[in-house]
RNA sequence: GGAGGGGUGGCCGAGUGGACGAAGGCGCCUGUCUUGAAAACAGGUGUGGGGCAACUCACCGUGGGUUCGAAUCCCACUCCCUCCGCCA
């Protein structure tokens, strides 16, 4: 959610801001409910007042007439008047509300506004490549795509998977699932041992407001999962329950940073991309994902931003998977975000790069819509923190670059070093 | 699923429908005292909205209702706890 108070004082760098992403918004509407909102606020709140030293004097008066030294005429006549102000209070506060859900209405579903650093650009193709590491392997056969070696090696089960559950579900065997399980292990390892983070299970069903919360809802419901009878969301990815973690609290000074890593499986309807990636594992609707979450001190949400992108790149370079780092663009960032990187992993069978990793800052967006708050010192007022998360990493994807990139030319599949602990063995074979 | 109990300020914990934003205690902050600290004593100590100063309004799990007036009464919901049943 974006300040209202800035929208009311710069509506024109708003309106740039998210002219930046291709979004039209005419606020002009919703500065003019919220001028309304304020001219009956202070109406309804004096008449309140009034309302108030009325019913206080009629207190007294009641007590007074107990004791046999009532004011009769002056109770019928505060009585007459108190219920004709209440009606007035009334019909401002509907006025209000009406107001106020208006403004919410609109408030939820204005995108967060672009940081100056992100590049210009309306889609995909005005992403910038801000760095890459490592060369793609140079092979003396053609490499094979990881639907084809899955297949041959006995690890991915698409046939069954949509036998069971449908199209975009898939299987995991043997070592398939032994690599899954050795990777998400390992990832965890190294972000609680070596990067700072603290391990968190979490639920994989969210309420409503936490889906709110994190800006997926109102207006990402049809990419979700949604169980009617108990009302509760199926979660696209940990972001989402990190976010609403400490949603109404109100941290004491010291506790920032926080940095919080969860795997969780994510589920996505993909109805945006039905009939794109079809083939394999890339996009499916179930996955599971490591993920990467940062609380921190708005002065200090820069820099965490970079670190967190060295935090997943730091898994790849040791998995010796060659990458590159985009700089979305300001149309391609996402709702949420103030700033994405995206890391994308090069995988020579399918041939394409596969994005593993998004990186984002939504600055204080999530923490307007999920009052997370903390005290900068002792004493002082209670402000929005910022909020970060990344992918470190996203699990079939690298499943695919690995099964890609290590594979040899007899179809065998070679485990990576750091992997090779967990697995218990060094190749992969059918 | 059945039966019962309960959600009050950072915490504990009072609260007969009328000056309750809420007693008391703890914690915390400031001051006095002290070489310093502790103790003692005094004062202060929630969040949000409007104005952005004085001030004012709202908030006692959430949402409705009754009333001139609700933390207090009524209804619905929600969460927590205890016991029974069921499942693992």
């Amino acid at each position: 959610m974006l300040s209202i108070e800035l929208i009311r004082r710069n509506p024109e760098l708003v309106a740039a801001g998210l002219a930046r992403r291709g979004e039209e918004t005419a606020l002009a509407e919703l500065i003019d409910l919220d001028a309304s909102r304020r001219v009956w606020v202070t109406e309804r709140d004096e008449l309140r007042a009034t309302h108030n030293e009325m019913s206080r004097e009629f207190g007294k008066l009641m007590a007074a007439s107990k004791q046999g030294g009532g004011d009769e005429e002056r109770m019928t006549a505060l009585r007459a008047e108190t219920q004709s102000t209440s009606e007035r209070i009334e019909a401002l506060e509907n006025q209000i509300n009406d107001a106020e859900a208006k403004i919410e209405t609109m408030m939820l579903v204005l995108p967060n506004l672009p940081l100056d650093s992100v590049p210009e650009g309306l889609d995909e193709t005005a992403n910038i490549i801000d760095r890459s590491w490592g060369d793609p392997r140079t092979f003396d056969f053609t490499p094979q795509a990881h639907w084809d070696l899955g297949e041959q090696l006995g690890v991915i089960d698409m046939e069954r998977g949509s036998k069971i559950s449908g199209a975009r579900f898939y299987v995991l065997k043997g070592a398939g699932a032994q690599l899954e399980r050795a990777l998400i292990n390992w990832m965890l390892n190294v972000h609680t041992r070596e990067h700072g983070y603290t391990e968190m299970a979490l639920p994989a069903m969210v309420r409503e407001q936490t889906m709110i919360g994190s800006g997926n809802l109102p207006k990402f419901g049809e990419n979700l999962y949604h169980d009617a009878e108990e009302d509760l969301w199926l979660l696209p990815t940990a972001e989402v329950p990190l976010t609403g973690l400490h949603r109404d609290e109100i941290l004491e000074p010291g506790t920032l940073p926080i940095r919080y890593v969860a795997q969780t499986p994510c589920f996505r309807r993909e109805k945006a991309a039905a009939g794109r990636d079809t083939r394999g594992i890339k996009r499916v609707h179930q996955f599971s994902k490591v993920e990467m979450y940062k609380l921190v001190d708005p002065a200090d949400s820069a820099a965490e931003l970079e670190t967190l992108v060295a935090d997943a790149e730091d898994l790849c370079q040791r998995l010796g998977l060659p990458y590159r780092i985009l700089s979305l663009c300001a149309g391609d960032i996402g709702f949420q975000s103030a700033k994405t990187y995206d890391i994308e992993v090069w995988s020579p069978g399918c041939e394409e790069w596969l994005e593993v990793s998004s990186c984002s800052t939504c600055e204080d967006f999530q923490a307007r819509r999920s009052n997370l708050r903390y005290r900068p010192e002792a004493g002082a007022r209670p402000q929005f923190m910022h909020t970060l998360n990344g992918s470190g990493l996203a699990l079939p994807r690298i499943i695919i670059a690995i099964l890609e990139n290590y594979q040899r030319a007899d179809g065998s599949v070679e485990v990576p070093d750091v992997l090779k602990p967990y697995m218990g063995y060094d190749v992969i074979t059918a």
